[in-house]
DNA sequence: GGTGGGTACTTACCAACAGAAAGCAAGGCC
DNA sequence: GGCCTTGCTTTCTGTTGGTAAGTACCCACC
């Protein structure tokens, strides 16, 4: 992304080996910005989801279960998934083609907690849609005349 | 959104009263998905770590931290988060305008997990960005001739 | 007294992106 | 031969996100 060197970041962010090196979501250049879109994408959280869930995968399978999808996007999403570490892709060179999609140790653990965040969510929706119906627009301007 | 009436949903997934409501991510017309966008949002995860990390703040404050965003998406993403319940705004109808933004308990909640992904992945960005490297680029349109 | 400044937005506009649909490749089946 | 399958990629178009400018309000300054 905007990353030029790995010392680069290593400096701004004051660490020295890759292994130490940390991210800084502030920083608009950080590299950890990139990371968290991917994974917090909209599809993306539902594709990890769906992994950490079941398994391994094949494309169809995936698409099917995260419904709504379109193919590109999938594709895109698991792309982008793959090129962070977080998910493996296997091609079986058969007729008609194969490819499985399956979390890496790293994918794991941030599926994990993305699928906390989401399960959060749905066991507290009704909590979040109460308070939507209590704020029902916004002031129309100026709350004061 | 795509929501008509709450007993639709509550129908879909099985729930009946509002505060025993579960929401379902992969069915495509949950409103659920529609919360999980906002709060994974470019700037509404960005939004919620600052609010949770330094409280109370102010609109410009606010903009200041979350390096980047323009004054439109920093107020849409607010509003948006407001509206689900998870911020409150207060008016000071004050010269020059003062307006503040704090996080109601139901957002303390989702902020809390939010944060955790967010300095998961800030710490573990040295490990991604290895992994990046040794997956440079992508098969250059299929990987069996 | 009129000009400039500060805050929190909203609006207009444009570029980038997401999504629907069609194309592609390669072999099997009828 | 024509059509089916899968996993993409490409094309086209509508929606979204970002930048810049405007708005409203009152005060301080010259």
């Amino acid at each position: 992304m905007a990353m030029r060197k790995r010392s680069e970041t290593a400096r701004r962010t004051g660490g020295r080996a890759q292994d130490a090196l940390r991210g800084d979501l502030y920083a608009p250049q950080c590299p950890s910005r990139g990371v968290l879109e991917h994974v917090t994408s909209r599809w993306g959280v539902l594709a990890l989801v769906a992994l950490l869930e079941g398994g391994t995968h094949r494309f169809s399978a995936l698409r099917r279960k995260v419904a709504g999808v379109s193919e590109k996007m999938l594709s895109q999403t698991l792309q982008a998934l793959e090129a962070d570490g977080f998910v493996q892709r296997e091609v079986f060179p058969e007729v008609p083609p194969r490819v499985e999609y399956t979390l890496t140790p790293l994918g794991h653990e941030v599926a994990g907690r993305v699928k906390g965040l989401a399960e959060w969510i749905e066991a507290n929706l009704g909590r979040i849609l109460t308070a939507r119906e209590q704020r029902p627009v916004r002031a129309p301007r100026r709350e004061a005349s």
